[in-house]
DNA sequence: GTCTATATTTTGATAGAC
DNA sequence: GTCTATCAAAATATAGAC
């Protein structure tokens, strides 16, 4: 059967969605959203417990989302560095699902968390328990080195994530003619990501590393590189 | 000579990055500009072009003085790997000297760079020219394997940024007791940060790697490290 | 469920005294 | 250079008709 034709709330949800995401919390307007949905302000009070409520809402779907995905990734039947690599297309593709989701995480970070409820937080610290799952998983295994999952887990999602939030800008400069940035292509970049991490938490590789503390001149680079991995 | 007291103008400046950083452009007005300044609105119209002309000021003299550091890494006397790695710490000292840049520029970033002027936009292009040279540089000199620029620029400084970005929110789940993540080090992680972009620029590296496409179940990894680097 | 109308507060910006 | 006073516009939220 084709779908539905969506219901007001749900035509508020998608709008508030995508006016969050460009103006931001603050400086959109319930009659902003009201519009966009077709409908008027009166009807988000009726549908919703004002705008933040409707904004949490909104938040919590997508945390929510993902903690179903990645979840579903960390239970699967994957050798830890396949784990590991899904779990960051699986950012990416839900970011292709939802494209107003990575401005929201970003905006929300930036605004310091304060809007966040218990329930967000709580969906927030699923998704990071499934890498953490992947990664102790790993370390098991004797494929990856000990790491710190929150560290990981940044290394990984917030380059996926400002990918897309810089896109704008990257159109900027590109009009501009000052940087050709506008069109890089999103899956090489995912997997430079990944190449990256992978490479970093490889059992064999020193912790910290060689490169060492800020403005270190030149100490003497001892290429420690065991040859490391089965 | 002791510094001077701060005039008025200076004040304003001051007084506006912190209520940006925190509140964003938006949501911060005026009048919480003066009064954290001491001073009152009035002389903010004064001594800047509005509130946008106040906000742009801020924004340029971050990006030169981030211009002006990471030039003078690309112009050092260091091999490339060691100015990748004083690239980041350069990102990770300047946020120290002014903790208001990562918010500021997360913020203007999921504002769809909206704000941004010819002027703002080409420091920001300096900055990106700089790490531009020092890939190719290395490219020249058969240490890094081929690599586009901005690429490998968000890969470095995203992760960098949203360590800053995020701690508001790590604080919110450390308080919750959902996970400990507030007290993370801070220089630990850039380390992590630099020795996955170091090891993903390896000459030896294969470019997009084996990790390849979304999903992609087990295709053979074969673990081509030719030992590379002089 | 859906709408109009409106109360209340706050905003960016300026005029003009000192 | 610094201030007070004020305007015009826009915001969130609700009351109440249909």
């Amino acid at each position: 059967m084709p779908a539905p034709p969506p219901d007001s709330r749900s035509r508020i949800l998608a709008a508030a969605s995508a006016v969050f995401a460009v103006h931001g919390f603050d400086d959109t307007s319930v009659d902003d959203i009201a519009r966009r949905a077709g409908l008027n302000k009166a009807m988000i009070y009726y549908h919703f417990d004002g705008k933040r409520g409707l904004y949490l809402e909104i938040l919590q779907d997508m945390m929510r989302a993902l903690g179903t995905r990645t979840g579903a990734i960390a239970d699967a039947g994957l050798a830890p560095h396949d784990k590991l690599a899904a779990f960051v297309d699986g950012f990416s593709l839900e970011a292709d699902a939802r494209p107003d989701l990575p401005f929201l995480m970003v905006r929300e970070m930036a605004d310091g968390a304060r809007r966040l409820d218990g329930d967000t937080l709580r969906l927030m610290a699923a998704i990071l328990g499934n890498l953490a799952r992947i990664l102790d998983e790993g370390v098991r295994a004797g494929v990856f080195r000990k790491a710190e999952p929150f560290a990981v887990y940044l290394s990984l999602i917030a380059p996926v994530v400002m990918f897309r939030v810089t896109a704008p800008a990257r159109e900027a400069l590109t009009r501009e003619r000052l940087a050709p940035v506008a069109a890089l292509d999103r899956d090489a970049f995912v997997a430079h990501v990944k190449h990256g991490v992978l490479a970093s938490l490889n059992a064999g590789a020193r912790s910290p590393l060689p490169v060492a503390a800020p403005a270190a001149s030149t100490r003497a680079r001892r290429t420690t590189r065991t040859g490391a991995r089965s």
